[in-house]
DNA sequence: TCTGGGGTCCTAGGACCC
DNA sequence: TCTGGGGTCCTAGGACCC
């Protein structure tokens, strides 16, 4: 049986979102800033009317007022565009046999049993009902690999379908630039543009040897892809949920850091963050990773420990471990991060008393948090960066 | 993750062991 | 003591995605 799969990708989706909700954002530029500041943001996503300005995701909230001075501004509301995700996820599984969720505004349904005539039909179906019961629009793309399916639904965008049997898949690659395909950015489409690969269709004649030899397994990949064929683990359905491999924090302080001190108050606070979010997902953490913005310099270095932690006081004693092997000569720090990786079970049992001990207070500071608010209860050190 | 912030995966070189 | 090959682990850094 041909596979066919489709797509559904939501059109400007957080901005969608704001303007269902608000009549009064409705046909207007919109830009939907990823934090509430809004001359020091990006834009995470923006209505269609933004993009006509030539406003995009990730540009500048700066540069987006620039080019569209009178575009309305939102913050991001994450949990609003989480429910309205479930909402979606749980329409598509009365139309598909298996959904897949691939991110907050993408899903992958396998229509395989309908035939592409009835798959067609389906997918339209779910346009008008996602139209009707959220006042927002997707696009959809039917193909028989989850990544064609994928560029068809974006070729198509806003609100349109695109349906591409077997034999129509050849002839939609063959004039697609090489920096459609997902996975292909900026830096892999220079290598190919210098190797005169413009198009899918001359990436997929291209001895794939060769590619492999230029690119290592991203070559294979490539290849692959231009061909219109899934790589094995993009076919996977119904896989257990990964558990991810890093929980990390970072922030952008809107004055430069000059001092050690400010730094590491800076990082105490994110290690706080990273070690409640390993303790609330039940994470033990043993290697440590801290990078830093300085002088306009991006450094980041990670080390491997040999105990597994989950304290908050411990991952900042590490990030400060790793700080003072990069030995800076002087400080002026823009952007931090400090993520915990190696993540393994927590280990439940703890041997020492004092240990025993110290993680019954980190569990009374959370729940406090958690009842009360966050930061309700934080480290002294925090105090004087705090607003 | 580099004008935000959250991630994943891949590569390559060095250390170290047998 | 040096040379060689194979394998694994660790780490830095690049590229990409939403």
């Amino acid at each position: 049986m041909d596979r066919i799969i489709a797509h559904l990708d939501m059109d400007a989706f957080f901005a969608s979102i704001e303007q269902a909700a608000d009549p009064r954002l409705r046909g207007k530029p919109l830009i939907v800033g990823s934090r509430g500041k809004k001359y020091r943001t990006v834009v995470a996503a923006c209505s269609y009317e933004a993009k006509a300005h030539g406003v995009a995701s990730g540009m500048s909230t700066v540069e987006a007022f620039r080019l569209c001075p009178k575009a309305q501004f939102v913050s991001a509301d994450s949990a609003k565009y989480l429910y309205a995700s479930e909402r979606i996820l749980r329409l598509l599984v009365q139309h598909a046999d298996r959904v897949e969720q691939a991110s907050i505004d993408e899903f992958y349904m396998d229509l395989s049993r309908l035939g592409i005539t009835q798959a067609a039909y389906t997918c339209r179906r779910i346009k008008d009902r996602i139209r009707k019961e959220f006042s927002i629009t997707g696009s959809i793309g039917i193909a028989p690999a989850k990544i064609i399916a994928k560029m068809a639904a974006k070729a198509r965008k806003p609100d349109g379908l695109l349906v591409l049997g077997e034999k129509d898949v050849a002839a939609f690659l063959r004039e697609l630039a090489v920096e459609k395909v997902p996975g292909i950015g900026p830096r892999l489409k220079e290598h190919l543009n210098n190797l005169s690969i413009f198009t899918c269709g001359q990436l997929a004649g291209t001895d794939p040897a060769f590619l492999a030899d230029r690119f290592g397994k991203t070559g294979l990949w490539m290849w692959q892809t231009s061909r219109g064929i899934d790589s094995d683990e993009v076919d996977y359905w119904d896989a257990p949920e990964e558990p991810p491999k890093s929980i990390g924090h970072s922030y952008t302080v809107e004055h430069v850091l000059t001092t050690r001190t400010l730094l590491a108050n800076w990082l105490r606070m994110l290690s706080e963050m990273v070690g409640c979010r390993l303790r609330r997902k039940g994470f033990d953490s043993c290697v440590s990773c801290l990078w830093l913005n300085n002088n306009d310099e991006f450094l980041s270095r990670e080390k491997k420990f040999y105990s597994p932690t989950q304290d908050s006081e411990v991952i900042f004693r590490r990030s400060l471990h790793i700080l003072e092997s990069l030995r800076l000569k002087t400080v002026c720090v823009r952007a931090m991060g400090v993520t915990a990786a190696g993540l393994m079970p927590a280990q439940s049992l703890q041997l020492l008393a004092v240990d025993r001990k110290r993680m019954r207070l980190l569990g009374a500071v959370d729940r406090i948090n958690e009842r009360f608010g966050e930061w309700s209860v934080y480290p002294a050190a925090i105090q004087q960066i705090r607003k």
